[in-house]
DNA sequence: CGCGCGATTGAGTAATTTCAAATCTAGTGG
DNA sequence: CCACTAGATTTGAAATTACTCAATCGCGCG
């Protein structure tokens, strides 16, 4: 199954409307800034070492964001599904090559905005800066949280939150890719009792 | 040693102006949606259960966030020295109760500015709604590499990146503070050779 | 001088990782 | 419909990392 160009308007428009009120004419501007993509499961949206010019939201979907490290190890620092944005922010902001890698867990459908066109909507409608604004501040939030679940609480801890905080990705997503958004081995993952 | 008011208002229009340029009139504007506050080491900015309204721009001094959790152990989130920003940021943009304690590890003289103030200045001044996004968005690039840090690296590795980082906190700030924003033991942390 | 805070050290313990092997499962081609 | 395979999960045992608890040390300051 697979979203119409009419759904996915329709999909981003709730989402914007979530935070500010849009007249059909600021709507129709607003969209104006963004293109679609298409990708099958195990694409590439972003790769390390190539440009990342995009900000993704995900209409229709699943994706997560990594990092590889020196060891060859592999970090998930975020899935995101519908209704969900996904980027490389670093890659993103200061318009840099990405670190991360970005990829499709299932067939996904999503808007991408650049950082140019971002800007300029930004300038034009404050309304949207607005929304980016308050989006980036609840992203911020959440980071903040995770940082002091990943200091204060243990691996077993960790995963019943994340259960009761996500447990439809607990659905969609092997607990190998879980334990490494934990930050565990998925050994230690498949050990915990059973919810 | 302390800052008189005009030193202050030198301090955070260099601030300000590192991201926008402000006429005299627009920093002068802007100005008067802040207050200003000088504390004490040891005194708090923000208590967890009331209420946190501000955000605080440091024009001197030292202070640190940190979280308590159920088993009475501290969790530091932040340090802030000059030019830094900190606060409980779910508190203050959602107008909650603070979970987070904010407190002076220095004297300290601040900049206050209320949710209410940012947002009538923001709305008013797009240049400074600007500035703030690209403070959040600073942000959130430095929780994403926290986060990979702590999932990524060892404990040793955390403190040699926190010194390359930080040269400054680890003169100004108690080892075992370091430790408690690093997620390790003091002593963990007093067993790693000397840099 | 002695107090108090910060830092260090030692010994034992707990949590988690690593490596290796076994098991399970769903989808595919014959 | 079944055998087969790749991916996902589980299990065991040893090794590592960091923590806890307890004691000691060092030093600046009243």
């Amino acid at each position: 199954m697979h979203f119409s160009a009419q759904d996915m308007e329709e999909i981003l428009r709730e989402q914007i409307e979530k935070i500010v009120k849009l007249s059909d004419e600021e709507f129709r501007f607003t969209l104006s800034h963004f293109t679609t993509k298409t990708l099958k499961k195990h694409q590439y949206l972003v790769q390390a070492g190539e440009p990342a010019p995009n900000d993704h939201f995900v209409v229709k979907g699943l994706l997560k964001s990594s990092y590889l490290d020196e060891l060859g190890k592999t970090h998930i620092l975020q899935f995101a599904m519908e209704d969900w944005w996904i980027s490389d922010p670093q890659a993103y902001h200061n318009k840099l090559n990405a670190t991360l890698n970005i990829d499709c867990l299932e067939d996904t459908q999503v808007y991408l905005i650049s950082i140019d066109n971002r800007e300029k909507l930004c300038a034009e409608l404050q309304k949207m800066e607005y929304f980016f604004m308050k989006k980036t501040t609840a992203g911020y939030i959440a980071l903040q949280k995770r940082i002091l679940s990943l200091m204060s609480q243990r691996a077993e801890e960790r995963f019943t939150q994340f259960v009761q905080l996500y447990p439809t990705l607990l659905q969609r997503v092997p607990k190998a890719l879980i334990a490494s958004y934990l930050g565990i081995s998925r050994e230690t993952l498949s050990r915990m009792p059973v919810v």
